[in-house]
DNA sequence: GATGAATGAGCGTTCATTCAT
DNA sequence: GATGAATGAACGCTCATTCAT
């Protein structure tokens, strides 16, 4: 009955089936009413569906910009290898919120396409900033080789993004084992010859 | 008429829109006959996608099988490297082809889930064995470092889809620029020193 | 809050949209509450349109009754043009008023058809018998050509409606400056050549 | 199961029940089909009932124009009676015709009220034409009083509507016999005194 | 091989109404 | 007196599919 209750429902099957994949009535029954009482918390399913992604998104910056308070004085490998998992599966975001996200914005509804986009430019505009900071740190403290920023933050990105699709395809088990050695990978390819 | 033409015109759009997001309506229109005709050459809408699914499969692997074998001389860099390019957008494996069968395989619809996972299993295995023995050439030639192949191979996934992601997501044009310089750190991250 | 804004606003809604036109949720919205909240000052939608009806038909022909009484003195001729007048737009009765009691007897919801014409029948032969005893008044006095009463209140009610009509049409500005013109026609139809 | 039919039956439904009034399950189970089945003939119910209207706009206007071109020897008289007793109710005309045309106008669905007046605009302009013709002849030749033609359209658009509501409120019949006394007296204002 | 007509199932949504609070 | 929550009924409409032609 709470409205909560609707939205978590929902989260869970949008993930799962999609947008045109889930029907309100399948709403409905999760939350144990009939469709047309949805409508006295909902406008409608596109506004249910705008409303949960911009919910995440938001958490999704909130969260990752706390982690990067209380992480000030973590090393910047520990830093980004934490914000890839956290982000691709932790405890407070879900594994169906994160599946949520990413599957709006590869694969939209095309009703949605535009709002789910301008919704989300300035999520990813505040990620870029830290992720950009946190990266010029790792070159001038000479951990990091001296590459362009854009490049590395690219590199990443493409990292995170295929870590998340691992974590789909095969698991959030399996993903958890295999993460460590592909950060490995990747990180020594990042920094000086020590490594 | 042809039937290929209806394959052609499903294709692009099922992986633009969806399996449930593409009405038989659509694909009929753009084909230029009325829906019911379409039953004159499918069996159903689940079938069209199967099939579809499967023949892009199928040229999937022999595209990289072939690539494999007239690319003998080449360097295990350059190969590693050409087959994530070929597999995210390439002349014969258009970006409409790849994105349909990674949307297959990541946000199924439901009531294919199975027999998607099922007809993809061999192919994946196909590509792992191609991959492995890679890894392993790469790994006695001296070129990469000493490392699991499964964890070599999992990282080079994560790479390969992060790499469609990014494609997906920013175009094939911002996508050809940046990943030769993603690649150049990945491998750096695979291989001894001196690189 | 008072019921009595929620019959003048139920009233300029219904006369404007009709009855299926008309949502209770308009009306509530219109009074400044939510729709349950209707509830506790009417018993359904049908009892309001079929109060609202029966009071403003009553209304009518108390205003009409009351006029005659009012005119005593005033020549046939007069009285007769200021009934159409008076019917079709002024002062007390609005425009939306009768609009909304045309409407219920020309084009009534099917399912209060029979009441609403119930209702409307004894006010009918309240006016009918008004206009008889004034059309025999001007016969007798030799103003109003020797003609059956009946042919005269048909065509009385004809001129009436369809002035009314006029005016729904064309606005009661334009009205207003065609009445007079019309009248005097159909007047000078029903009197003797002296005029 | 021809498109005729849709048409007549709607035709039929809409001017007894008006646009809201009439669900196109009625329509459809009034053809003998099933709702959806009717979407193989028609767009939407919009369309539906603005196509019907175009119809029978066309069809009115067409219908007088006829008349007036086969009674081109009959006096003013009758052509005008005659146009008054076709508009309302005659063989081809239908009363249901001209009940789903006045209905449209007097009182449209919200949704389609502009394009309603907009389609009946230039019939009302050609019908206002034709009667200025009449009406002008019926001066020159003396018959008609000398009078601004604007009044004379006027009172006698008045007349028709009234005449329309008379025959919708007491039925065919009792209009058939009322509406000859009615016009006497009516056309008895427009002539000379020797009537 | 193509189509018009039809249909069962289902969808998102609105509406009048009820009821506990 | 007002409301949030809920609901059965209905609505306009879409869709995958069938079938006679």
């Amino acid at each position: 009955m709470p409205p909560s209750t609707i939205k978590s429902e929902a989260l869970s099957l949008f993930a799962r089936q999609g947008y045109e994949g889930t029907a309100l009535s399948e709403i409905a029954s999760a939350v144990g009413i009939k469709t047309p009482s949805l409508y006295a918390h909902i406008e409608s399913k596109e506004a249910l569906y705008l409303e949960l992604f911009e919910d995440l998104v938001q958490e999704h910056v909130e969260h990752i910009r706390a982690y990067m308070q209380t992480s000030e004085q973590a090393s910047v490998e520990e830093r980004l290898f934490q914000i890839i998992q956290e982000s691709c599966h932790n405890y407070t975001l879900s594994e169906e919120k994160i599946t949520f996200v990413k599957r709006s914005l590869l694969f939209p509804p095309a009703s949605l396409q535009k709002q789910l986009q301008e919704r989300f430019m300035e999520a990813e505009k505040s990620l870029t900033e830290l992720l950009h900071n946190l990266f010029e740190k790792g070159i001038k403290s000479g951990i990091i080789k001296h590459t362009k920023t854009e490049d590395l933050i690219a590199s990443y990105f493409c990292l995170m993004d295929g870590a998340f699709i691992q974590m789909l395809y095969y698991g959030a088990e399996v993903f958890g084992t295999r993460l460590p050695a592909i950060w490995k990978m990747y990180w020594s390819g990042l920094t000086m010859e020590q490594n």
